[in-house]
DNA sequence: AACGTATTTGGCAAACTGGCAAACCATAAA
DNA sequence: TTTATGGTTTGCCAGTTTGCCAAATACGTT
């Protein structure tokens, strides 16, 4: 059941917008860490942040900069709060990145 | 001939770094209108100019925003410089934020 | 109540933002 | 050579944002 494409192609200013913050919450190193761990599974926030060996305050935060833009759930179990990647698609972000990198890459020495 | 994936999968801080600054080059709304240009062919940037409509010389800076993490090329004919999409994956990156969003919207009405 | 886990808040220096204008460079045409 | 056209670079701006920590707070379990 795929979703009927109202909007085939024309993209709005807002849509815009709306990319350009899911790309700046991409835009750290630590959070691309986080995302990168969340990739392979969901985790606690005591996990993460023994993971990129910062306060715990800090990972909290960009936690929170990865939920604002949708890219991440929490689910509270008893103390701890799992986080998790909430759509797939962002792994395909991912592998396209991979892709980027190694193109540009082996073009640099032809 | 693909390319041997000397380094399979293990990501350094500097990978993530990396990737952090083409997410942050791609964390604005105006060169998302650019890049959304650019992935239906080449275009000048006195056409870009017009397309978002601010001064020709901030247009030049966003594009240099863009040329500097390797996004796009830009090719001197005669008086003009032509810019376009250095990699095909750019697009695909696009596809995925169009598949998130949609996705995330979807589940908005659940 | 006390503990373990996570979030919020406030504060900070540093870096960055997005935009313009003016000066500058490169090519083509007169 | 001069002029015109098309882009780039640089300097500048006020304002914003960043990433981090520490302290205070909240939530859940024991």
């Amino acid at each position: 059941m795929k979703a009927a494409p109202k909007t085939p192609k024309r993209k709005t200013p807002a849509d815009f917008r709306k990319g350009a913050d899911v790309f700046k919450a991409l835009s750290n190193a630590n959070r691309l860490l986080i995302v990168d761990a969340l990739s392979r599974g969901e985790h606690c926030v005591a996990d993460l942040t023994e993971l990129v060996g910062l306060d715990i305050s800090t990972v909290s935060n960009h936690l929170a900069v990865l939920r604002g833009v949708g890219l991440v759930t929490d689910d509270r179990r008893g103390t701890q709060v799992f986080y998790a990647l909430r759509n797939p698609c962002v792994m395909n972000i991912f592998c396209c990145l991979d892709d980027f990198h190694a193109a540009n890459d082996s073009r640099r020495h032809e």
